[in-house]
DNA sequence: CACAATACTTGCGGTTCCGAACTATGTCTG
DNA sequence: CAGACATAGTTCGGAACCGCAAGTATTGTG
């Protein structure tokens, strides 16, 4: 499990490849450390709690957001999981077979789906959610109380920065030049 | 783009789905928040400089750890990339197909295969890296240079963690029941 | 009522992804 | 040196995943 290289190598190998190139460094670990983290606490978390539910990465973070929320529509779900309402299709369907979620119509909106767990859906995050948690004090053992937060509200401000300005970093970088379409995907029907 | 809920609304939902439940917030808050930005970042990173060549995140992280290393075993390459070596064997595969990777065999022992990028493939990283850089000092924005130096060295004290003590406490979490089989996979060939 | 806008689903084409089974190669040991 | 074991990589099954186009249904609007 332990890599062939640490991360200290990694950067710096990244030093020796790129010392010539001028390049923001400290930006640079942070954002891919963000990454590596990330993974390797995927990782451990799908290969303790949720490989014993069966259950895939996206399947509980969607059955967590609609367990926080209580019943919410479909379009907020796949936004707060951060996934595509396409995917979430697909996701929401896993989990009505197993039982664990259902989907209702809107009272009024009849365009809205709306989510909502199954008593065993209930009960199933009842009985993961504090392994769940036991988990992420345990990835976090190496830092302190005030670390945690501080590093929680730092990436908070990057995600909320992401937030209202993503999209308007992105129309400007590309100009005028139009998004060139995708490799794979549906083609338009005749021409 | 922004979100139904912000970070803060969701963590205060959280509160008051989970006010009895005892339960440690910071580092949920401070795991749950990696994750958030992960995403977060992987999109726009990917809707920005990658979609204009055609990687995908994998791609480029797989291009991105064989050009710092030069010649790299594959076994190192997909520990490094974090993902697992079929996925990698995959994902090789479309970038030799579109001329950015070669894999040569190895001199003396027959079972390894090391990567290599081509010459296109050095062109394209020597092209693509310093605006992806010049990302991740804009997703870095809200950061100050000693705050992004102290989230990287917080992020890599995790992994670390995970990577020395990772696996046995998985080991311990399930004692002596074996992990069981995924729903998806291949099956035995016979009984 | 025509027409636009909205919300979701479906389907496509491609990629990614895991992990177990399988193949090929190398190494150890009696 | 043969058989057992170990290691590296590939193949394969099942699922997740995206982005887009197209389809369905519903709602809002002039």
């Amino acid at each position: 499990m332990s890599g062939h290289h640490t991360i200290a190598e990694t950067e710096k190998a990244v030093q020796a490849k790129l010392g010539a190139v001028p390049l923001h460094r400290e930006q640079m670990a942070a954002v891919s450390n963000i990454h590596r983290a990330a993974t390797a606490i995927r990782q451990h978390l799908e290969n303790s709690v949720l490989r014993t539910s069966d259950l895939t990465w996206t399947g509980f973070v969607v059955l967590w957001v609609v367990w926080i929320w209580g019943e919410m529509e479909t379009r907020y779900v796949a936004e707060e999981a951060g996934i595509s309402k396409g995917t979430l299709t697909g996701v929401a369907k896993t989990l009505q077979s197993r039982g664990l979620l259902e989907r209702l119509g809107h009272p009024t909106d009849g365009r809205l789906a709306v989510l909502r767990l199954t008593p065993e859906g209930e009960e199933l995050m009842a009985d993961l959610f504090p392994k769940f948690n036991e988990e992420e004090v345990f990835v976090s053992g190496p830092l302190e109380s005030s670390e945690a937060q501080s590093l929680a509200e730092m990436l908070r401000r990057m995600v909320t920065h992401l937030e209202a300005n993503g999209e308007q970093r992105r129309l400007d970088l590309r100009g005028d030049t139009p998004l060139p379409p995708r490799r794979s995907g549906r083609r338009a029907k005749h021409g």
